[in-house]
RNA sequence: GGGAGCAUAGCUCAGUUGGUUUAGAGCACCUCGUUUACACCGAGGGGGUCCGCGGUUCGAACCCGUGUGCUCCCA
């Protein structure tokens, strides 16, 4: 097969992906074969591809593509998650640019919409995962609103409602006013905001005209005020303890209290305590009996409880309150005050504390398991140094919040009589059979869909049919599952909870390892976001580079357990890497038509294959280990030198023939053989090119994809090394040859003195060739007017007819003498330590021995050609 | 405010239980080079007070303390 002249990845990437899909490799069914389940962080269906997903799901394919060739049986599940407050905000707002106001719409008409959205927008994600080349098994697609994950969805609600784990509670929630709805604290991000800190007096209710002030930076909030709070050992404020001061606008009296939970150091020392507005006031006001007065409106809009501001946004109302307080002669001062203030995850509004009737999970109990998986290592997070957030967060889990005020997701299976009594059960019919009370009676399911994330912490679960079909055949091969592979940013709202379910639901952990990747940041380490615009095209840069050249890109630049910052750069390095596997491809196919099967193997390509034998095996060995250890970039960086340096650079120049020059068949065959290990070796990293390669070679049995890694064999150490000396000799050689700007095409005489001749003697003809050397001979003594090189004990003489530039090398040999007297210097202080020398082990102090030998005799072959100069 | 982490070459990072050469790699940079694989290339080179200070030790990039700077999480 005949190579083209470069690369074209768009007809090569399509093609592949097709053949290995109709070949049925990626599909996976239970058999004798250990399993090694992933299952997919399911986007969401409104997802499209960004670089986030793209790292995540390149790090999953090659862990799954590597088990797939170490003969496992790979599953690797995909599918799309409803996501419900982000879908139903899409679906608004096509909704609104239609001219239909979700308000206008009865819930199943809503729905209709959505589904309609889903069916055709949904999943443009999963047809993007392809270009990638994921090797997902697309016949196991899942949708986490799929009718039968919808029922387990349904299930486990009703099944924790009767082990008393869900409960209905009036509590503190944090609402997100544009989507109208509660939100769990993991939905709420805070950022730091300028404000303005408010100084608002208070008109007291005793005889005279006194004032107690407060400080708040949210002033719309007074008209919610039910108390004001001071430190009972507050000397300036103890004395209006008991007494009343009157809300100002609205000259409502509300009571002085004293609690210590006031920082006295904190503003003016005096709380203005909103129990309906914040979560520390709401506790406050329990302790003490205060009142509750809501003053927002669903929209965040003010109520009647703030008359001359009904029906106005509280952070519009914020902006003006200031003057009329002025006005009334309330406002003492304002100042710049910076603050922490949460925004809605999902829609960026300001969150506010609201006080509602909403579903919980009792999340104490669930917590303790899931705690003790990863502490004991059961479940092995990389970088380790997750464990500890996780553990924070599991000591100081709250109670989680499950209600949401939407319509797109699984609506919460609660029915509510006249009375207001609740029933729970999979559907009415069940509840009329179990509760016979409500017989007669008129029943009305809860309006509200539950937490997107009670759904996905099924995920691992429900794919298998695990919950909906226990003890099927599948969970129980597949499940638990080998590597979960996701962002740290939703360790609480997903980790953690699918370790929760599994061991709920399935009395086992979810998955044996977890793998955190980075976030993905430009290049000035700014997080890539919409708003910044930072955010590639990733089609875009798969159409320019090919897919296997962003995987190499990413990749390289994303060290384990760091961030990644994005630099198109690396995707120019692989397509470079793409260059140079075609290219070596394509010297190698050039030699075919000269392959000679007569003569003895050459003696130096012999040492050259042994050499790369050698070389690839403690390769494979390193590469094995780093993925064992999750460290998948330096994988990649140690096969990307192997194949460039080593193979390349080093080992095709040896063996390669002369100018029309025949090549022993069992070099070739060997070379071609190494070249088909090496791309199995980087399949995994860049499936494409290297599929496409591993057939360009020669007629194959089998597709790459599928194919088993061989046994690594033994490292011959002996000849590791030779071939190192040699490189370090050809380095050292070529540098002494430039520096006395000898011509690239002039060759030269080269005598060797050295007490290992015979070393020397079976890789002159390499030596010969990479130094542009036309004899090589082996001499006792100096060689007259030749450029003089130190390697170790070696020395080399370099015969030109150039004249030879005396000053510059007399420079070099006595920066290098410079260097060994100061190392000789250090190590001899070493050893003339008599506490060194008590104190070290045996080894250490040999290792300080040879040190000392080898620098005496490197300074004594420096001194020596010095002399000769 | 509480907690976690990081600081090594211009950039991104390795550096295993403290001793394996006076610290390595990739990219970038500089010099030279178009001999039939590749200029998306080849050969060679330069570049570091291992954040500062103090301590432990015969010996510290590595361990301890402290300061500074940055990042993240939680409230």
């Amino acid at each position: 097969m005949e190579l083209s002249k470069n690369f074209n990845p768009s007809e090569v990437d399509s093609k592949w992906y097709q053949h290995w899909v109709d070949r049925g490799y990626f599909h996976s069914e239970p058999n004798d074969k250990p399993a090694y389940t992933v299952v997919i962080p399911p986007p969401n269906v409104t997802g499209v591809l960004h670089m986030g997903h793209c790292l995540n799901n390149t790090i999953q394919d090659i862990l799954v593509r590597r088990a797939r060739m170490q003969g496992m049986n790979p599953c690797w599940v995909p599918g799309t998650d409803h996501a419900s407050i982000a879908t139903e905000a899409k679906v608004v707002a096509m909704l609104r640019e239609r001219g239909i106001a979700k308000s206008s719409l009865s819930r199943d008409e809503f729905l209709g919409y959505a589904w309609e959205w889903k069916e055709k927008y949904g999943g443009i994600i999963l047809q993007q995962l392809r270009k990638m080349g994921c090797s997902l098994d697309w016949d196991r697609t899942s949708f986490t609103m799929d009718p039968a994950y919808y029922e387990s969805v349904i299930k486990v609600f009703v099944d924790l409602y009767e082990k008393g784990k869900i409960y209905r509670g009036k509590r503190m929630i944090n609402w997100d006013v544009r989507a109208k709805t509660a939100l769990s604290d993991e939905e709420v991000i805070h950022k730091e905001v300028n404000g303005k800190m408010y100084h608002i007096r208070y008109k007291l209710d005793i005889p005279g005209d006194e004032f107690i002030t407060i400080a708040t930076v949210r002033p719309e909030t007074i008209f919610g005020d039910t108390a004001i709070c001071v430190h009972p050992k507050d000397d300036r404020y103890k004395h209006l303890v008991g007494k009343f001061a009157f809300v100002p606008m609205i000259n409502r009296r509300i009571p002085i209290i004293a609690d210590d939970y006031i920082d006295i150091e904190f503003g003016t020392g005096a709380l203005k305590v909103t129990p309906a507005h914040d979560i520390n006031d709401f506790n406050l006001g329990q302790k003490h009996g205060l009142e509750v007065i809501e003053t927002l409106n669903e929209d965040g809009t003010m109520n009647e409880a703030a008359p001359m501001y009904i029906g106005k946004d509280r952070l519009e109302v914020r902006k003006i309150i200031a003057a009329d307080l002025e006005a009334s002669g309330n406002l003492v001062k304002l100042e710049d005050y910076v603050n922490q203030v949460g925004f809605s995850e999902r829609t960026d509004a300001v969150v506010e504390p609201r006080l509602s009737l909403q579903w919980w999970v009792d999340m104490k109990k669930l917590a303790a398991p899931a705690l003790e998986a990863v502490m004991s290592d059961e479940i092995q997070f990389h970088p380790a140094k997750f464990k500890n957030v996780y553990r924070h967060w599991m000591e100081g889990i709250k109670d989680w919040c499950i209600s949401r005020q939407l319509w797109w997701g699984h609506r919460i299976p609660a029915w509510y009589d006249e009375e207001g009594n609740v029933y729970v059960a999979k559907n009415e019919e069940e509840v009329r059979i179990k509760f016979p009370a409500t017989k007669g009676k008129t029943l009305t399911q809860d309006a509200d869909c539950l937490d997107t994330w009670f759904s996905s912490w099924l995920w691992p679960i429900e794919v298998f049919k695990g919950m909906s079909n226990p003890n099927n055949g599948e969970i129980n091969y597949y499940y638990p599952t080998s590597t979960l592979v996701t962002a740290p940013e939703i360790i609480f709202f997903w980790v953690a909870r699918m370790i929760m379910a599994g061991e709920e639901y399935m009395g086992k952990i979810p998955f044996k390892d977890v793998y955190f990747t980075g976030i993905v940041r430009d290049k000035q380490g700014r997080k890539m976001s919409k708003s910044l615009g930072n955010s590639p095209d990733l089609l875009g840069l798969i159409d320019q580079y090919g897919a296997d050249a962003v995987r190499f890109g990413i990749m390289i630049a994303s060290p384990a357990g760091n961030d990644l910052l994005f630099d198109e750069s690396t995707l120019e390095q692989g397509r470079n890497f793409n260059s140079k596997l075609w290219n070596a491809a394509k010297l190698l196919k050039m030699w075919e038509p000269r392959i000679s099967h007569e003569g003895k193997l050459p003696e130096d390509a012999a040492f050259a294959m042994d050499w790369f034998q050698a070389k690839l095996s403690a390769t494979q060995i390193e590469v094995d280990s780093m993925l064992k250890e999750f460290r998948l970039s330096e994988a990649l960086k140690t096969i990307y030198g192997l194949i460039w340096d080593d193979y390349c650079s080093w080992y095709l120049e040896w063996i390669k023939p002369g100018f029309e020059q025949n090549i022993h068949a069992d070099v070739y065959n060997r070379s071609i053989d190494f070249y088909d290990t090496l791309l199995q070796l980087l399949h995994p990293f860049m499936p494409f090119i290297t599929e496409e390669l591993h057939h360009a070679l020669k007629t194959q049995t089998e597709d790459l994809c599928v194919k088993e890694y061989e046994p690594i064999s033994k490292v011959d150490e002996a000849v590791l090394n030779a071939g190192a000396l040699l490189k370090n000799v050809i380095s050292s050689l070529r540098d002494a040859r430039n520096k006395n700007q000898i011509k690239p095409k002039e060759a030269i005489d080269l005598h060797i003195q050295s007490a290992q001749n015979d070393t020397y003697k079976a890789i002159q003809n390499i030596l010969a060739k990479q130094i542009n050397a036309k004899s090589i001979s082996f001499t006792d003594s100096a060689i007259a007017s030749s450029i003089v090189v130190a390697y170790e004990k070696d020395k080399f003489y370099l015969v030109a007819e150039q004249a030879i530039n005396t000053e510059s090398l007399k420079e070099n040999l006595l920066k290098d003498l410079a260097h060994q007297e100061g190392f000789l210097a250090s190590v001899e202080k070493k050893l003339s330590n008599e506490k060194f020398v008590q104190n070290a082990k045996p080894e250490v102090l040999a290792v300080e021995q040879k040190k000392k030998a080898d620098a005496l005799a490197r300074i004594q072959t420096i001194k020596e050609s010095l002399a000769q100069l």
